[in-house]
DNA sequence: GTTAGCACTCTTCAGTTCAGAGTGCTAACT
DNA sequence: AGTTAGCACTCTGAACTGAAGAGTGCTAAC
């Protein structure tokens, strides 16, 4: 689409563009004739710049001021003109060396991981943790607490745990709870937390267990157990968006810490990107929310085995350095798919 | 100490304290003797403005501006003045309402109480997470993952998890793991965390102990389970102290960002309120934090059954309402202990 | 001890001016 | 036909100004 630029139009709108990236301003036709070595003169330059914010590549805030690109020209220059560039060897260490796997549990891992993408983007890091019904069924382990309080432990082949504190309708003893993870346990092997459900609700109905009110209690338990896992997501490196210049204004960080605090809008955006594999990149107007208009967000999932498990990424403004961040949440998710693997 | 006030000097160090509190402006003689039904002509108010000053009760920015009240009119105010409100009938059961217990881990326990802490001060809401140490031990539990990579579940009396990912010297398989908790979950049954250590280790002299090779695995693990489980804090309605006045400025707010990102200096001022019941209020310098200048904490402790294990607050601006927010922290740090009570 | 009066200080805000940056257009050049 | 120099025009941002307002401190009188 859009294609039809020239070869050199293409030039000067990647010029632009990239002195975009770097100055957070709009950039004027003397800069590009004379930062590149296009032997033109800026009048010229003034011609094809015209002509690009006729095509919509670029806007001016006003008359006399430079032009800024467009959400349209980032995309077009993210598709057709940005040579991604592998990771850097040195970058690969550096996160390697920041994950200490051992000694911690996955959240802890998940909150880490979103700190390395900020410290390494300079931008903002940001994880969502596994959906639950992605994943293998591994264990189940009801714990007794006080009274009729049950602490129920949920465990995926991957080594995600979820807890929860449930309650039952009778007074259980120790024993029956042990009794009842072993037969849920046997029960439940090697099921996918989304088959868990349905297999439950099959048992329910079998003739033994309509006579053995441990089982029946089990079950009912585990059910709860399973009931609306939400998603979370762990932001890391907030206060790098701070630091960049579109953003140094009063009313316009409020919104998006206020954005960001609130995290359900993030989580369904993010989701979108489970499905399919690789790095995803929304510009802007593309995130469909007017509070992330002048922000971008890179994505790619991670995965456990071969299922996809979560998504993980950065978020910064539109001009961001996408050759730069792409390779980094490109190596990152793969990282963290290893981390969950399931030998 | 200082408390050679007049009763009248009381009453104007009060009146100008409130009006503060509500404006966040410098407040001047004229608003003084008009809001106030003081009878009396500002230019008397002046005077004991200026012998207040004089004792460091009030500070002026500049010539013809109104004065502050420094962190020591504060202090003063807090525990001289300020007469603490029960809590609100309604407000109690705004709280209650809020909470949902059931089909919730304890991390979200304590994130939702962060929120609502936040919510109903409209401030910042802090809950540092349970010191494991201070805590009973009630069950440990192995989960061999891929290769020798085991995941320890470690839960406390009160229904708090733990987990972890740990190594093995050798390759365990899962009935090994099993006896290893049963075994495990017997020999400390009913110590706090904080004994287990030293349980372990002089266990591990014990002559059955060193011809049994599976319980010294068994002990390795668990004391690599045990091994430091930092404190985290959640911080909840970071956005609200963007609506203070005193912070709406770009420099000033990346500072506190900054300084609730990272959270190490957050917990080592939490923590100092640990040993001792009740609430706790640190207003200001008092906090031996340059970027916590402007800032007053208010805090109490948790416990489950008669130990304490935690710490929650609320962090706000030093000229928030205590009034108001005092009996918020008090109400909720003993909710929180209820629900952590162990029976 | 209290108060009215008044000179003085300092901030804030609305105008105003001015330099600088960048554009768009026209006419000339290759 | 594409490229370029020249120039008038527009808009912003920074610096300066003056006036209004708020508040103080001091003095002298009540």
């Amino acid at each position: 689409m859009m294609d039809n630029l020239s070869e050199r139009s293409k030039k000067i709108l990647e010029a632009i563009i990239e002195d975009y990236i770097g100055t957070a301003e709009p950039v004027g036709s003397r800069a590009i004739s004379r930062r590149h070595g296009f032997s033109l003169s800026p009048a010229t330059i003034r011609n094809v710049m015209a002509d690009l914010e006729e095509l919509g590549f670029l806007a001016s805030p006003h008359t006399s001021a430079g032009r800024i690109p467009t959400d349209k020209a980032f995309r077009f220059y993210v598709d057709s003109l940005l040579a991604v560039r592998a990771i850097d060897r040195e970058q690969e260490e550096l996160i390697q060396k920041q994950y200490r796997l051992y000694g911690k549990d996955v959240g802890e891992i998940l909150k880490e991981t979103s700190r390395i993408l900020s410290s390494l983007s300079h931008y903002m890091g940001v994880v969502a943790t596994p959906r639950f019904t992605t994943t293998i069924f591994r264990h189940i382990e009801f714990i007794k607490l006080g009274g009729r309080r049950i602490l129920a432990i949920l465990v995926s082949k991957s080594g995600i745990v979820q807890n929860k504190i449930v309650e039952s309708g009778e007074d259980l003893g120790s024993e029956d709870l042990v009794r009842m993870s072993n037969y849920l346990n046997d029960l439940l092997k090697g099921l996918s937390i989304a088959e868990l459900r349905s297999r439950i609700l099959r048992e329910m109905e079998d003739e033994k267990v309509r006579y053995d009110e441990m089982l029946a209690n089990a079950l009912k338990l585990s059910e709860q157990t399973l009931g609306e896992n939400g998603t979370d997501v762990f932001i890391e490196g907030q206060v790098n968006i701070l630091d960049q210049p579109e953003f140094a204004d009063v009313a316009k960080m409020k919104e998006i810490f206020r954005t960001f605090e609130e995290k359900g809008q993030l989580v369904s955006l993010l989701d979108r990107c489970m499905e399919s594999e690789g790095v995803h990149i929304f510009i802007g107007s593309e995130n469909y929310m007017s509070q992330m208009a002048n922000m971008s967000v890179i994505t790619a999932p991670y995965m456990s085995g071969n299922r996809t498990v979560g998504v993980l990424g950065v978020i910064g403004p539109t001009r961001m350095g996408y050759d730069r961040v792409i390779p980094i949440v490109d190596y990152t998710a793969r990282l963290l798919s290893k981390m969950f693997d399931v030998d």
